[in-house]
DNA sequence: ATAACATATGAACAATTGTTCATATGTTAT
DNA sequence: ATAACATATGAACAATTGTTCATATGTTAT
């Protein structure tokens, strides 16, 4: 981390920023990278990912487990279906929800890692 | 991942409920978890972040790299430092910005390669 | 066919968020 | 002391978000 020279006059140290813009995502890539990040954004969407990653659960349960109505349950299962997020398998007249691959773990645990050191 | 029992009218099936409850976080912890996530939720706040990996900057250089006003990333600067994930130092007239710790890089790593996974 | 159940979904609403505009604050050179 | 510059910040506003309420949809047992 090497201190740089100042912009001066509204004017950037040119070389400097035009070699980091190469390494720079595209809109769309940084648009689509917030959105996962939304994903995990909320509470209730952070403990039925985390439910779910004990086992797959279907949507009374997971109502009870989060002490939430049927329907707020629902909407954010909606959010997280339409984002790849989970998936899900009718049984009946039941409808179980599992996450849909283990990046989401692996992101979870990143932030879970972040808080938790934070308290040391 | 194994399938089990449906809860039977509006009932959960209590004994695996309480298990997975036992595992939980808390109200807390989750609300403080999805917080962080919150940072990594906006295109504006990612672009910041990936091109302060590179090096520290000052206000201007990210407004230039950023191709924003200097007021809009001030703002989302603020945000930034008020959650701790970075930190600045001033430098005469400039204010230079950092990353506050290693494992901001690595959460934006795990969002990053879900991505890039996804499109394969 | 019908009733009971599990879940999804649309509309409404309050709360939160991100940007813009105007201006305040802090530093430096004169 | 003053002007010029770099940055911060408050108010306003449109857009987005999360929950609630009411109701629709889909499945099963009768």
């Amino acid at each position: 981390m090497k201190p740089i020279p100042a912009c001066e006059t509204h004017e950037v140290h040119e070389h400097i920023v035009d070699e980091i813009r190469q390494n720079m995502l595209s809109q769309e890539e940084y648009y689509e990278l917030s959105n996962v990040f939304k994903m995990f954004s909320d509470p209730t969407r952070l403990k039925i990912l985390s439910v779910l990653f004990q086992r797959e659960l279907c949507v009374c349960d997971l109502a009870s487990l989060l002490d939430m109505t049927q329907s707020a349950v629902s909407h954010q299962l909606s959010v997280l279906r339409q984002n790849r997020i989970i998936r899900y398998r009718r049984s009946g007249k039941n409808i179980y929800y599992a996450l849909d691959d283990e990046h989401i773990q692996h992101i979870y645990n990143a932030g879970l890692e972040h808080i938790l050191e934070e308290h040391e």
